[in-house]
DNA sequence: CGGGCACTTGATAGTAATCAAGTCCGGTGG
DNA sequence: CCACCGGACTTGATTACTATCAAGTGCCCG
C-alpha cells in the first residue's frame, strides 16, 4: 500500500474543492474552510478505491481521473454501474449510517480523490443546507440514469444499447471537432460490454458494422469519431 | 375524471400519515398537523396516477393499494421499474425543482394516495429535518435496488432473473404458511416479464419448470407457494 | 353455464454467446 | 529507429437459448 496520504497543501492555491459540483455554491473563503476538512489520496490505474461489501464512513469525491463502479456476479461476470470522473462522488450512503458498499470501485487511470469523513460532512451540510440539497439532486439524477439503463437493458435491441452508450459517452466525454464529436473512451471493448450487459465480441461486431454504415469511425482503440449522431439516435427509437 | 378530491376527514382518526415510513418519527400531534397538509385521492385499477413526461409539483404517497411505475419504449415494449405499495412515495424529484417524470404510474388495484404540495413538504422538511434524511435514505435504498437490477439483467441467466423476482416478491408481499411462503403476486405473468426484461411465454415456461422441480407451487394465477427458498437462492449464485 | 382473457405449451427461427483463430496496436528493448 | 512481444481487438464458425408465431387450455367472472 503506497497510497500516500497528504494534506491539501499541494492544491490549496487551486481550491480544488471548487471543482466539485456539490460545492459550487460556496465562495472562496468557504471553500478554503472546506479544503481543510479534506484528505487527499492518489490511486494508480487498476487500484481499488473501494471493494464490494466494504464498510466505510466517508464520502469520496473524484478530483482528477476516472474510476468505474462495478459488481461481480458469482460466475465471474462484471457489471459496470457507473463511470465517475472529475466532480463525481460516491459513498453517499455512509452519510446516513455506516453501510456495506453495494459495489467496488477501481481506478481507470491515475486518479486523485478528496475524502471527507462522514461527521465532518454532516456538519458541513448543517452549516450549508444547500449542499445536502445538491447531493439529493445528484442522487435523483443517478436514479434517472439507472432507470433509463434498466429500460435499455430490458426492452431495447442490442444495436440500441450500443448506440445508447456511445451517445452517453459523447455527451460526457466528447469533444467537438470539424467532422463530428470525438469520444475519448473511458473503457475498453470489454468494459463497454460489461457496462451494457453484452460480450466483447458482440460490441466489437456492432461497432464494426456501425463503422461500415458510416455512423462512426474508430480511431485506434481508445477514440471514436461520431459522424452521424442522428442515425444513432434513430436506432434507439 | 371521477377521481374525487376530498379532505382527510375520512381517515383522520386513523392518522393515515403515520403509516408512511417517512413520517414514522413524528408523534401524534405532529402527525395531525401533517394530515392537514395532505390531499387524498382514489384511483381505480388501471387508472394512471402520473404519465411519463408529466410535470407536477407534489409528492405522492401510496396509502393503500399498489401501483406500478413503468416506461414504454418506442416499439411499444413496457419496462416496469418499481412496484410501489403502502408507505412508498414517488415524485421526489419535484421537491427540488419542477421536472418531467421519468416514468408513468398506473394503479394495479384500487389505490388511495396522499398528495403533499412541494412547498408544504419543503416547509415540513425545514421543521423536521429528519424527514429529509429519511427521504434521502429511501432514495439510497432505491439506488441499491436498481443497481442490483442492472446487475441481474446484465449478467444473470434467465433462471436467475425469475428466481430474483420471486424472492423479491416473497420478501415484500409474502406471508408465511405451514408449507412455505405464500406470495400474492402484484403482477400478471406479462407484468413479471416486463419487470425483468423477458417475454410472458418465457416467464411461464420457467415457472412451470420450477414447479416441476418442486421449488414452487402455483396456486391459481395470482398466488405462488414458495417451497424451496434455498434452491432459488442457489440458482442466483 | 358460458365467454373471454390470461396463461401454457409447442414448433420454429433469429440472434447473441461461446469457442477459436487470426490481426492490429502500443510499448519495450535492442 | 526498428523489430519484437503481448494484450486487446476483430472476425469467423458453431451452438445454445429465447423471442416469436401459433394453438390450445384453464381460470375467473358475470
Amino acid at each position: 500500500m503506497d497510497n500516500s496520504l497528504y494534506t491539501c497543501d499541494s492544491c490549496q492555491h487551486k481550491l480544488c474543492a471548487g471543482r466539485v459540483s456539490i460545492f459550487t455554491s460556496l465562495n472562496r473563503e468557504e471553500l478554503t474552510k472546506v479544503a481543510k476538512l479534506i484528505v487527499h489520496k492518489k490511486y494508480k490505474k487498476g487500484e481499488l478505491l473501494l471493494y464490494e461489501g466494504e464498510v466505510r464512513n466517508d464520502l469520496i469525491i473524484v478530483n482528477k481521473g476516472q474510476v468505474k463502479a462495478f459488481k461481480n456476479s458469482a460466475e465471474g461476470r462484471e457489471q459496470i454501474l457507473y463511470i465517475f470522473s472529475e466532480g463525481d462522488f460516491f459513498g453517499e450512503k455512509n452519510l446516513l449510517r455506516d453501510q456495506a458498499s453495494n459495489y467496488g470501485v477501481e481506478a481507470l487511470e491515475e486518479t486523485h480523490v478528496c475524502i471527507i469523513h462522514k461527521d465532518k460532512f454532516q456538519k458541513l451540510v448543517q452549516e450549508y443546507p444547500y449542499i445536502g440539497l445538491k447531493v439529493m439532486e445528484i442522487l435523483c439524477q443517478r436514479l434517472d440514469r439507472l432507470e433509463n439503463t434498466v429500460e435499455t437493458m430490458g426492452t431495447r435491441t442490442v444495436d440500441a444499447r450500443v448506440s445508447s452508450v456511445l451517445l452517453e459517452f459523447a455527451d460526457k466525454f466528447g469533444k467537438p471537432s470539424t467532422q463530428g464529436t470525438i469520444i475519448d473512451l473511458p473503457l475498453s471493448r470489454e468494459g463497454i460490454a460489461n457496462y451494457i450487459g453484452l460480450t466483447r465480441e458482440t460490441v466489437s461486431r456492432k461497432m464494426s458494422s456501425m463503422q461500415d454504415e458510416g455512423m462512426i469511425e474508430m480511431i485506434g482503440n481508445k477514440k471514436i469519431l461520431l459522424l452521424d449522431r442522428l442515425a444513432l439516435e434513430k436506432s434507439i427509437g
